[in-house]
RNA sequence: GGGCGGUUAGCUCAGUUGGCUAGAGCGCCACGUUGACAUCGUGGAGGUCACAAGUUCGAGUCUUGUACCGCCCA
């Protein structure tokens, strides 16, 4: 092994020889004999990144997550499946085509349909592959031989069956809406792909003229729409205006005559108190135009410019229009005055454009019974939510939730399974043949006479993913893959889609399959800059996780993910966090190096042969307390992270793994462990041996989900029984030993000795190489710590033939405290160490530094007596924690006795 | 306006059935290259857990309110 972790050197081979080992595959798993015999399958579908997109922070994070959760399962012999794929995601791969296209002066106008199509599937060849190699460089264990495509022949037929389902029940049609218009895309857009901002827009304020004399005021934040006005509306209860209730108004600059209504919707307060109403260009307005049955007046054209409806205005782009008409009403003595208006402005997610709210003919998912299901699914528990929170989320908007507006005007993506005979009627379609039969039978002439045109829309691409749990399994078909993964376990994404796909996955899975998609919904907040903003290409601060993997390597980019938040709670990743756990990497690549050695060096130059961990607890009288211990708290670690992974506590996991590979083992248990390795006795540097390597394997396997490459690759250096698996990725989870707590007790004696002596060597700067006297005052424990000589003076760096053990002064013939000058450590109750340090030792210091030690054992006992004085407390409180406090109050007052007259 | 979060050491954050004498990493101070590791080791300083009230023997943890910050939806 190299004397420094280098993940650059065997990162990209151990995925290859992963792969092409097929460990992947849960076939590869169960045929190696590493499947629990009634395991329940784990199984996640892959959230499908944009095919011709790039890998960016929130992929990074996916793929951290899901594969550690995968790792960890089938390390648990579940037969797992992970499956991955990719999306069409038709709005941003189609600009990204139609930009090529306009550097050559052209547009998919120009080139067709058809051709423009197919060269959108080129681009896909050419670049559809680079996400796909990205995510390997993350280390995913997904089963690529299942890889799938939102428009590949079996997803399209998914879509399909589904479309025609939903529409033969009802749940789909088509109808004259008021939706978002994007006058860019020149397509519509669901609510949900509407953003609002903030803006500071201008109030403009007119007068409306009534036939027959007079005017109302009016104000509006868009004087264009008055071109679509139909009507003006007033509060019954204003007095103000209560005499122009009934009167007709006359659109300015068209004269085109329109009522003037009453309603309570308008709000008094706001502008003038009168509101002009345009059905087809408010959301609100239309409502209201609903009420009264208003005209609904389209003003725009699909590229954002007036219609024949705006009368001179006509062919002027929106905003050019604005300025128009504001200006000739000015001219014609109408306007009152602008003034500054705060409001939120919606644009398109897609585009960036103001978004125009449009009367246009769309097809619509009706929401209202497929919410139903799905909250009663929640409700069951059929599906949940972690954080738990998201519920709440979830519960909100499906009760809000309104109509899918589904088609898109776009040429890239699954065309509408809609063809429509001569006079307009909708035949729906699995195929054109099924279509064409409907409509023969609708008709009552032979299929082959009919004219059919299909629709020339697209289905919003949500539509195709909102199947993609099921229909990557095969379905509708009922295949075995479908039977056999099918619902799957978690899925897994950012809190940032939980209604653009979560909660339309539980929808579709529920109406096509009758099964909610998966049991949990584990969420992941987003990974934002240093200073918090979110990563952006627009702000030029986002991360490129290949760039991040060639600096830390692909570990260290994971474990930061992972350990660096909990769950659904954003992150900010920094180059701090990323360079901790590269060190943590690289400690763990020496630990291995240290412990390869160790292993290698067996002193009658045998090869070092792993004995059954059972054997080794069963044979406690060859262990030393360093091991009892180490086992110990490796057993207790194991538990700990087992459940806090059942509990999806993943961050919390890791960071306790950190803390027991680094501080436990290696601070502690393998600095111990040199005593015996080095001592000289062979059967004791065996049976170190032996725990070691249980240790460390262990450590590794509970590390693997997150640092998957180094872990299999220290792993692979290390020996192994001969009935091993083949790799860390595909061994087992290791089950839990004893806890030993009079190890942890005792060991923890030992710690604090020579962490009290330690603290005195510094406090007195006793040189690093000086080796010092001590005498232990043990008590009781004076057997126990005697066994322990070697390892307090490798620890606290003790002069051996200076070492003084006894329960009291005068075992070593000493009847009464050193005289000479020294200092003294009181590690525990009854246990006290003495280091006659003469010459070394200033009388002040010392003294300063009991005082102070004294000081914080009084206020401990202060506190601990008023607790155990509380009769409520001793009565109320659990006998554990009672007799605890009583343990630390006799400790501390232990403590004050032995430092008393020292000071 | 409605809903949901956050506020813990200089910085970034843990702390999930209330028992905490509140932790970690970084940064800081002191010392150090002992044959796994300076991508390191040893020791140390540093916090009235936003504020107020309540429940409880006991609250960083539960309840209510307040302030500030953020997100989602209208």
């Amino acid at each position: 092994m190299a004397k420094a972790y280098d993940p650059h050197a065997f990162e990209a081979a151990v995925y290859d020889w992963w792969e092409q080992s097929g460990y992947f595959r849960p076939e590869a798993q169960e045929a190696l004999g590493q499947t629990e015999p009634d395991a329940k399958p784990f199984v996640i579908s892959m959230p499908p990144p944009n095919v011709t997109g790039q890998l960016h922070t929130g992929h990074a994070l996916t793929a951290s997550m899901e594969d550690l959760m995968v790792r960890h399962h089938r390390l648990r012999g579940r037969p797992t499946l992970w499956v991955p794929g990719t999306d069409h995601a038709g709005i941003a791969t189609q600009s990204v085509v139609e930009r090529v296209l306009s550097q050559n002066g052209e547009t998919r106008q120009s080139l067709g349909r058809e051709a423009f199509v197919e060269m959108v599937w080129d681009y896909k060849a050419e670049f559809g592959d680079i996400i796909n190699r990205q995510h390997r460089r993350l280390g995913v264990s997904c089963d690529w031989t299942r890889e799938r495509f939102t428009l590949d022949e079996g997803l399209s037929r998914a879509v399909a069956e589904c479309f025609v389902r939903l529409y033969d029940d009802g749940l789909i049609y088509r109808g004259l809406y008021l939706v978002n218009w994007d006058c860019q895309l020149q397509s519509v857009v669901s609510d949900i792909e509407v953003e609002y901002h903030e803006t500071t827009g201008t109030l403009y304020t007119f007068t409306y003229p009534l036939e027959g004399g007079g005017s109302i005021p009016v104000a509006t934040s868009r004087p264009e729409t008055i071109l679509g006005d139909t009507a003006v509306a007033v509060h019954p209860d204003d007095p103000r205006y209560a005499a122009v209730i009934g009167r007709t108004a006359l659109v300015p600059m068209l004269d085109r005559p329109i009522p003037v209504i009453a309603d309570p919707y308008v709000d008094i307060a706001f502008g003038t108190g009168a509101l002009k109403v345009t059905p087809g260009h408010d959301p609100n307005d239309y409502v209201l135009g609903q009420k009264h049955a208003l005209e609904q007046i389209n003003i725009l054209n699909p590229d954002g410019t007036l219609n024949g409806n705006a009368g001179p205005y006509a062919g002027l782009d929106r905003l050019e229009a604005r300025k128009r008409i504001w200006a000739d009403m000015d001219a014609a003595g109408l306007v009152v005055g602008t003034k500054p208006l705060q409001h939120a402005v919606g644009h398109s997610q897609r585009s960036g454009t103001i978004v125009e709210p449009m009367l246009s003919t769309q097809w619509f998912v009706k929401m209202g019974p497929l919410a139903e299901a799905a909250i009663a699914s929640v409700n069951r528990g059929d599906v949940q939510f972690v954080p738990e929170r998201f519920t709440k989320e979830f519960h909100h908007w499906m009760e809000n939730i309104r109509d899918w507006v589904i088609s898109r005007q776009l040429w890239w993506g699954h065309r509408i399974p809609v063809w429509y005979g001569l006079d307009g009627t909708a035949f729906a379609g699995r195929d054109e043949t099924e279509a064409r039969a409907r409509a023969s039978a609708h008709y009552g002439t032979a299929g082959s006479d009919i004219v059919l045109t299909q629709d020339s829309d697209v289905l919003d691409t949500w539509f195709s993913s909102g199947l993609w749990p099921f229909s990557t399994l095969g379905w509708p078909d009922e295949t075995d893959d479908l039977k056999k993964w099918y619902p799957t376990t978690v899925l897994e994404t950012g809190y940032d889609i939980l209604f653009f796909w979560v909660a339309r996955m539980v929808m579709m899975g529920l109406a096509m399959t009758g099964k909610a998609p998966f049991e949990v919904v584990y969420l992941h907040g987003l990974v934002r800059d240093a200073s918090g903003r979110k990563m952006s290409k627009s702000l030029g601060n986002a991360r490129d996780p290949l760039e991040l993997i060639d600096q830390f390597g692909c570990d260290a980019l994971r474990f930061t993910l992972a350990t660096g938040s909990t769950p659904g709670v954003d992150m900010k990743l920094t180059d701090e966090r990323l360079t901790d756990s590269r060190n943590f990497a690289n400690k763990l690549w020496n630990v291995g190096r240290f412990i390869q050695g160790i292993l290698g060096q067996d002193a009658s130059g045998a090869d070092f042969t792993p004995l059954p961990l059972g054997n080794l607890e069963t044979r406690w009288s060859e262990l030393s307390l360093a091991d009892r211990w180490i086992l110990s708290r490796a057993s207790d670690v194991t538990v700990s992270v087992t459940r806090l992974f059942d509990a999806y506590q993943f961050g919390e996991a890791g960071r306790q793994l950190y803390e027991f590979t680094w501080h436990e083992l290696a601070d502690w248990y393998l600095e111990a462990a040199k005593v015996r390795l080095y001592g000289g006795d062979d059967g004791a540097a065996a049976a170190t041996r032996q725990v070691i390597w249980h240790v460390f394997d262990r450590a590794l396997t509970l590390l693997h989900p997150f640092m998957p490459y180094v872990t299999e690759v220290i792993w692979g250096h290390l020996p192994h029984p001969a009935d091993s698996a083949p790799a860390l990725m595909i061994s087992r989870w290791p089950t839990h030993g004893a806890r030993d707590e009079a190890a942890e007790a005792d060991f923890g004696l030992v710690q604090a000795i020579v962490k009290g002596i330690r603290n005195v060597r510094a406090e007195h700067d006793v040189e690093p190489g000086h080796k010092v006297a001590a005498t232990i005052q043990a008590g009781k424990h004076a057997a126990m710590l005697a066994t322990q000589a070697a390892e307090i003076v490798g620890l606290a760096r003790i002069d051996p033939a200076q070492l003084v053990i006894g329960a009291g002064w005068d075992v070593d013939g000493t009847a009464a405290e050193p005289a000479e000058a020294h200092a003294t450590v009181v590690a525990a109750e009854g246990v006290t160490v003495w280091l006659p340090m003469a010459g070394l030792v200033d009388a002040d210091k010392e003294r300063e530094r009991l005082t102070a030690e004294l000081a914080q054992a009084e206020a401990d006992v202060a506190r601990l007596t008023a607790m155990l004085a509380n009769a409520s407390f001793v009565e109320r409180a659990p006998e554990a924690v009672v007799r605890r406090e009583r343990e630390r109050l006799a400790e501390a007052e232990g403590r004050v006795g032995a430092l008393t007259g020292r000071v």
